[in-house]
DNA sequence: ATCATTGTTGACCAACTGGTCAAGATTTTT
DNA sequence: AAAAATCTTGACCAGTTGGTCAACAATGAT
């Protein structure tokens, strides 16, 4: 899930020493500012977030961030690639050879897990697409359409099979992806309305229980799969 | 809706003069910034915008636009405040002495028209949500805060009554702004994922009666009212 | 007509920011 | 040990940007 990002970054020897001890000093520091910049670039976004934030977050000169990573974008683009890896990672649980009421459970359940683990990266996507992609238009035209084209035909699938409502897919797809990160895009507002207090455990339980409820029950999904 | 908004601006005579031949200036010049301002600032953010583009966007020198609005921050925070009077408007269809199919399916109307017709305002909102609320906090904190508990009350009413199913309200309505909102922030996506055009007339119906379908059978809404 | 108020604008500046660079430190290889 | 490669960093620079200002224009009141 991950090789695509990576840089082959010297893969010649070093196989027999005590693991790596310089070898590893690269990746290592890579991975201390993308978390960084993950971080301020969600809080501030693109032009928001200076590269001397995230060399302060990181603990580290500015002049040594721009060593491992060139240029702002050439970072940002990184961190978008890694998001956008996460994103397809879960698109997988919804595979072809499941009912709907498993196959939407299992990817309601997934995105909402992200939102939760990973809520900077939702926003930075956010981000991007709210102000045109500038970045990641070659990613929505290419990946995610795909991605997106083969998904609607398989809920057409199911509305064919009388398995759920007849609803455009389409909106099936937005519905979902915007009851899911919005919990992670708008958490702040969330944990305002929640008396400042970020959400339980229990409340995360509830989040997920009712989207999901809501969501099968909304294209009748439940009604024929629960007799 | 608008009185908040509004300086006082010499209202002491000219009550028999042709309308107003020069105290209508500044509110026309106000208007077309804040016009200009409410696009540049949610296709770039509050720092990727500059007062440069508003103003060239204005077709006015910069200069002039600092006349009008002494800082970025305050021509910001007077956007801010028209997005939440239009926001709260909308609120107002959701009042007490409805049913839920009623009161719900106004709601999110509104909500879907008004992401049509001002996406610009969703951005912007979503865009000060998701960087930590700086400038409206005291908005989440006091008037949103207020109006989501009350009308918590009138769905938990419902959910008592037996009108609807029980689920937490808090989530309702959070899937209600994520579901409507998405076609307002996310319109870049939608639009490349439905081959490059923008939604036709026909397809916002279908968004809309299809969002207002899944929410009203998820909770349970309308097999009560049907019959 | 004259004065006061309001509106207009080019030129300017101080602060900030992305990115560079050269000198030096550290580690790896031979 | 010493050469080669990699890493570190303070100082620096050029471009951008929010905001100011002084001179000027237009309009309204007397």
């Amino acid at each position: 899930m991950d090789q695509i990002l990576k840089k082959p970054t010297r893969a010649k020897k070093s196989a027999r020493n005590k693991s790596a001890p310089k070898a590893g000093i690269r990746q290592k520091k890579e991975r201390l500012i993308l978390k960084a910049a993950e971080k301020v670039f969600s809080e501030f976004g693109f032009r928001g977030a200076t590269t001397q934030m995230i060399a302060d977050r990181a603990g580290i000169p500015k002049a040594n961030l721009h060593y491992y990573f060139p240029t702002k974008l050439v970072l940002y683009r990184k961190i978008i690639e890694e998001i956008f890896s996460i994103w397809l990672d879960a698109a997988q649980s919804f595979d072809e050879n499941s009912d709907p009421v498993e196959a939407l459970s299992r990817y309601i359940d997934k995105k909402m897990e992200i939102s939760r683990s990973h809520p900077f990266g939702s926003k930075i996507w956010a981000n991007e697409v709210m102000h045109g992609a500038p970045i990641i238009q070659d990613y929505l035209e290419t990946t995610l359409r795909q991605w997106t084209d083969s998904r609607m035909v398989i809920i057409q699938r199911w509305i064919d099979d009388g398995l759920i409502d007849p609803i455009d897919p389409r909106h099936l797809l937005y519905m979902i992806w915007a009851s899911t990160q919005h919990y992670a895009d708008f958490v702040h507002q969330i944990k305002t309305l929640n008396g400042g207090k970020k959400l339980s455990d229990t409340q995360w339980d509830n989040a997920r229980e009712d989207v999901k409820t809501i969501i099968l029950n909304g294209i009748g999904a439940t009604k024929r799969a629960d007799k």
